[in-house]
Order: structure tokens, then C-alpha cells, then sequence
RNA sequence: GGGCUCGUGGCCUAGUCUGGAUAAGGCACCGGCCUUCUAAGCCGGGGAUCGCGGGUUCGAAUCCCGCCGAGUCCGCCA
């Protein structure tokens, strides 16, 4: 498997070397962590503080001890001290040849782990089945199916899971002002069904009419419940699901809240807390304190006083649920969530599950006028920046090619827009709150999806022009003519790819392969410029060239897939 | 009031987990580069008391404490 990451094999040969010498040094208890060091100081390095402090000795003397007895062997060419350092060089046309190898040998799997062996379901959006997705709630498809891309590249098995809310209050409320919709249309037309239904809930025959159905669909009433199901599943198709299409999500399973109403799953769920010695009675509503339990000075009611399920209460069998079916739980939640899971997570350990679920909070999106509100209006929709995206990003394509057909520009302009917003998003860490902004979030240049994809589309070009003068065939290259230093700054970038993914997979975080994914098309546009392909007059490096810029192009567009981006041949 | 999160050039962000080499990019600004594979690009320049104050350490943007500012939660809502 090591031989299909061509920087861990480098690291594992100065390991192995750094071993030696240091037990030849007679430092045997050494924990090595090497780091990558400054540009023009080698490749990787190990610093000698940590050695310093277990043999008191001074950094700057070890570093020249371990440089001065090391044995190099492979790929490693050269080993230097400098100060308390020890820089390692990886000789480059060997790291040429592994890496091509591997990244044109492997094509699309070339950053991929080996299958560990591991069930991940990943839950994510889980949007109120009541209204359109706002930007704010867009953060979270991004991430998520981001993230679970990254997590199948890094050998999991992912599954996606949106969880339906056709239970509780707001599926009832959003049923309610469909209901009323047809005797009586509201007044003010700028009103959705949904927020029909919250404003009747304000009058005392809406508010006992949502209490009865509420009640009724609880108890598993026919007719309400296939009413309540009609009215999410049309919101979901309508609202939710084809704006997630629109931005290349595509979520593998959708589970019902109702399902485990219907199933006697939550049922058993409020039985059980019932007897835990934190469960407390309020008027017939019963809580458990959260405060012994997690510190936070909070009850957390799981059923009301009528006898009801609440949302954490669901979440709770939702919970039990996905644990017989996975080894790790992932949710992505805003961070109004935060309690709610934190209850979830004790009613889980309440009912001596000893797994809890992961969660990745993300902050809100808000507008530079204030906090979104779609009550005041003050809102931005999914699909109007998505619409609004495709508009600029139109405009941009015929600014630069009008020779080209009208489907064309269109399908370019759309892959240029959703992927704007895809990287725009994805690459901000989601505790980092984002004010909303049109400039940026359609922002095509500098550090963007369009710069990563103009990159793959000068590479496609090169390929494309080189098949037409009859250079398909670049198999027998020859990575020892490789020498500008354009060209190995693209190897390098090229074999961390395989360390990257794991990286993110690892800790979780999709922001950083959009970092990388924008270096490496750095690193490719430097090349691009310093060095010709077609125009080469050599032809052997002409071939060698071209086989790196496959190879460049099958990285980007890993990257870009994992992103899920997509990658024009033109644009 | 209490809990959690965030604070890095004019603006946006990386680096914080795991403390180490001159704090890294992008936008905007200034100056260059299209007779050679797509200028959505490339090269150069100016611009940062890493919110403030203490502490730990040989060494702090990074760890600890306090303060200030922002977000969020503290519903028999979801």
C-alpha cells in the first residue's frame, strides 16, 4: 500500500535511517516527529529540541552528531545541519520516477487508502422539511458531503444520512397551512405554507388545532400521518433535495423521524430514561438534569406533559438506530445544536451505550445587515445565489470565449459557479462564523475553485493538443531528464497528495484539501509558465513533460472530485 | 448572568490540535508580462505590536489564567 504514497516512503527511509544513528548515538528512547521545513532547506526535517531536553545536551551539538554519522540510503541524496535541525534531501528524479509511477499507475485511485474496514454514517443537512435552504443551512451539505468524500478516499465506508423531520411541531404547522391554505389562502401572499401555519398558531383555534394533530400523528392516527408524510415529501422534493442536486449533493439514505415514533423505538427510549435516577417529574412533563451529568445547568425534557416525544427525545432512537448499523457516528449540526446534542449524547450514555456520536459544529452564516431572518426578509436563498452565481459566472465565460457554442458556456459557467460556492464554503473551518457576501462567495479568481479549474483546463488543453499531433503515447518517459525547479515543485506537491487526504480524513477537515487543492494548481500554473511542453524542441522532454502534466491533471482532478467540483476540459 | 465558539496587514483566510527556522496565501492597491501549450494566469512591491494584559517555557499566533469585543445556546421548539 506504501508504495502508492510516494512521500511516505521517503519519510519512512529517513526514519529508518534516523533510527540507526541514533541508537549508534546511544539515544535510544527517541519519538521521532518530523516536519517539513522551509522552502531551499530540504524536504524533511527533524528538529532536535525534543532530543536536547532527554539528553541535555544542546539541540544545535545533537543535530550535528546525528548529521554527521547518518547513513543515507534510496531516495534520500543529502542530510545537513543547520542549527539545531537536520534537513533531509529527497533526491528528486527518484522521487520523479516513484511518484509519476504511482499517480499515472493509479489514475483516479491515486490518493486512495486500502478499505480499513470501517462503517461511517455521516449525517448531514437534515433540514426542517418546511421550508427552502437558506445559505446559512447550505454550510452544511457543503461540509458534509465534503467531508464524506474525503472519508471514502481515505478507505471508510460512508454512508450519507438525512434525517427527516416529519414529526413534531413544524412538519404539523407546515400540514396545518397547507390544510387551511385551500379554505382559507392568507392575506399576504409573500407567505410559504410553513410560515401560514406559524402565523395561525398564534390564534387559539390554530394553536389547538396544531396541538390535536400533533397528538394525533403521535399516536400513529392513518390519515394525519399520511397527510404530514405528503406534505414533507413535497417540500423535500421541491425545496430540498434537487437544490442539494444542484450542488452535486447527493444524499444515500433519507430516515423518517416517524420511523421510530411508528416502531415503538422512542417508546422505549422514554421508558428507559424514565427510570434513570436523573429523571425528574415537572407537571406531568418529564426531564432529566443535565448538571450531574455534563455540568451544563439545563433540563433536558424528553417527553411533555401530555405524553409527547420531543426532538432530542427522537434523536435519542434515531441514535440507538445508526449504531447497529456503523462504527462511527458523524453529525454536522449548526451550533444552535450544541445543547441538543449534548443531551442526545446523555440519553445515549443513560441507556449504557458506550458509543456517542461525533459532531462538527459549524457557525452561522450571516448577512452584513445582521442575522438572516426570513421573517423580516431578510434571507438568501440556496438557489437564488446559485441562480445569481450561474448569471456572473455566464458572463465571465463569454468575456473570454465567445468562439465558443452557447451549451458550452453554459455547462462551463455552471461548473465554474457551483464550484465558487462549494470552495467558498468548504474552504473556511466551520467554527469561523462567514459574513455573506456576493463579491466574495462569487469570487472567480486568486484562491477559488475557478483558479483550481483553470488549472485542470490548461492541462487538458496541453493533452488534448498533443493527442492531435499524434503524442499519445508518453509511457516511456524518462524522469531523470527532469530538472527545473518548476518541475520538481510539482512532483513534491504531486506526493503529498496520498499524506493530505489521510490529513483531512484524520482530523476531520475539509478546509484543508481546499488549501491544498489551490497550491498544487499554484505550483501547476508556475510550471506552465517556465516550462513548454508542446514547444519543447527536445522531444525526449517533451514526453517526460507530458507525462507530468497527466499526472498533474489526474491530481487535480482527485482533488476536485473530492471537493465536489467539477473539472471542464475548457473553459 | 452562566455554558460553548471565534478575534491574525484596509478586507477575507491558512497556521492553533502536536509550542521551534524570517507569521503563509488571496482580495484590494502600485509596477511589470499576451509574435510560444487558455492572462480566470505569471513576476515584483508596499502593507501585521497575531484583540488586550499576565503566566508557563531556552523558545508562544499556538499552552494556562484574567479582561474586552462578536456569535450561539440556556423552550413541555426543532
Amino acid at each position: 500500500m506504501k508504495k502508492y504514497d510516494p512521500l511516505k516512503i521517503c519519510k519512512e527511509e529517513v526514519i529508518n535511517s534516523l533510527d540507526s544513528a541514533l541508537k549508534g548515538l546511544g539515544y535510544n528512547e527517541a519519538e521521532l516527529k518530523l516536519e517539513t521545513p522551509p522552502e531551499e532547506k530540504g524536504d524533511i526535517a527533524l528538529s532536535c529540541f525534543a532530543l536536547a531536553k532527554v539528553a541535555k545536551k544542546a539541540p544545535q551539538e545533537i543535530a550535528q552528531e546525528i548529521a554527521g554519522t547518518i547513513v543515507l540510503k534510496g531516495n534520500i541524496e543529502k542530510c545537513e545541519n543547520d542549527g539545531p535541525y537536520v534537513n533531509f534531501y529527497i533526491n528528486k528524479q527518484k522521487l520523479a520516477e516513484i511518484t509519476l509511477e504511482a499517480v499515472l499507475g493509479l489514475g483516479d485511485d491515486y490518493g486512495e487508502s486500502q478499505p480499513i474496514g470501517k462503517k461511517i454514517i455521516l449525517e448531514h443537512t437534515s433540514a426542517n422539511p418546511t421550508d427552502k435552504l437558506h445559505i446559512g443551512r447550505a454550510r452544511n451539505p457543503i461540509i458534509g458531503d465534503t467531508l464524506a468524500r474525503i472519508l471514502k478516499k481515505a478507505g471508510f465506508d460512508v454512508e450519507t444520512q438525512f434525517y427527516v423531520d416529519d414529526m413534531g411541531k413544524q412538519a404539523v404547522t407546515l400540514s396545518y397551512g397547507i390544510k387551511m391554505w385551500d379554505t382559507k389562502p392568507p392575506d399576504d401572499d409573500s407567505l410559504g405554507p410553513y410560515q401560514y401555519g406559524s402565523k395561525l398558531s398564534n390564534t387559539s383555534s390554530g394553536a389547538e388545532a396544531i396541538k390535536d394533530m400533533l397528538q394525533k400523528l403521535e399516536k400513529g392516527d392513518p390519515e394525519t400521518s399520511e397527510k404530514v408524510r405528503k406534505d414533507t415529501k413535497m417540500v423535500m422534493d421541491k425545496d430540498i433535495t434537487l437544490s442539494l442536486s444542484k450542488i452535486n449533493v447527493e444524499v444515500d439514505r433519507y430516515v423518517h423521524e416517524s420511523q421510530f415514533v411508528q416502531d415503538g423505538s422512542v417508546e422505549k427510549v422514554i421508558d428507559a430514561l424514565k427510570k434513570s435516577n436523573y429523571c425528574e417529574n415537572e407537571e406531568g412533563a418529564f426531564y432529566i438534569d443535565l448538571e450531574p451529568l455534563s455540568g451544563k445547568k439545563a433540563k433536558f425534557f424528553f417527553t411533555r406533559s401530555d405524553g409527547t416525544s420531543l426532538y432530542a427525545t427522537r434523536d435519542i432512537a434515531y441514535h440507538l438506530w445508526k449504531f447497529e448499523h456503523c462504527d462511527e457516528a458523524i453529525n454536522i449540526l449548526g451550533e444552535d445544536h450544541k445543547l441538543e446534542s449534548e443531551q442526545v449524547k446523555v440519553g445515549l450514555k443513560i441507556l449504557d451505550l458506550d458509543k456517542s456520536p461525533e459532531v462538527i459544529f459549524y457557525s452561522f452564516v450571516s448577512l452584513p445587515e445582521g442575522r438572516m431572518s426570513t421573517r423580516k426578509g431578510r434571507v438568501v436563498f440556496l438557489d437564488d445565489l446559485i441562480a445569481e452565481a450561474v448569471e456572473r459566472a455566464k458572463n465571465e465565460v463569454i468575456k473570454r470565449r465567445e468562439d465558443l457554442p452557447e451549451q458550452d458556456i453554459q455547462e462551463i459557467a455552471k461548473m465554474v459557479a457551483i464550484g465558487a460556492i462549494r470552495y467558498n464554503i468548504v474552504g473556511v473551518q466551520p467554527e469561523k462564523k462567514i459574513v455573506f457576501k456576493w463579491e466574495e462567495a462569487l469570487n472567480f479568481e486568486g484562491n477559488s475553485a475557478p483558479f483550481i479549474q483553470y488549472a485542470y483546463a490548461r492541462a487538458s488543453s496541453i493533452l488534448k493538443k498533443a493527442e492531435e499531433l499524434g503524442l499519445k503515447e508518453y509511457d516511456d518517459y524518462d524522469p531523470s531528464l527532469l530538472d527545473h525547479p518548476s518541475e520538481f515543485n510539482l512532483i513534491k506537491e504531486m506526493a503529498r497528495f496520498p499524506e493530505t487526504i489521510a490529513e483531512c480524513a484524520k482530523r476531520r477537515s475539509p478546509h484543508l484539501l481546499a488549501a491544498y487543492s489551490f497550491g498544487f494548481a499554484s505550483m501547476f500554473n508556475q510550471f506552465y509558465r517556465d516550462c513548454p511542453v508542446l514547444g519543447c524542441d527536445d522531444d525526449a522532454i517533451r514526453i517526460v513533460r507530458l507525462a507530468l502534466v497527466a499526472a498533474a491533471k489526474t491530481v487535480l482532478h482527485n482533488s476536485l472530485f473530492c471537493l465536489g467540483i467539477e473539472a471542464p476540459q475548457k473553459m
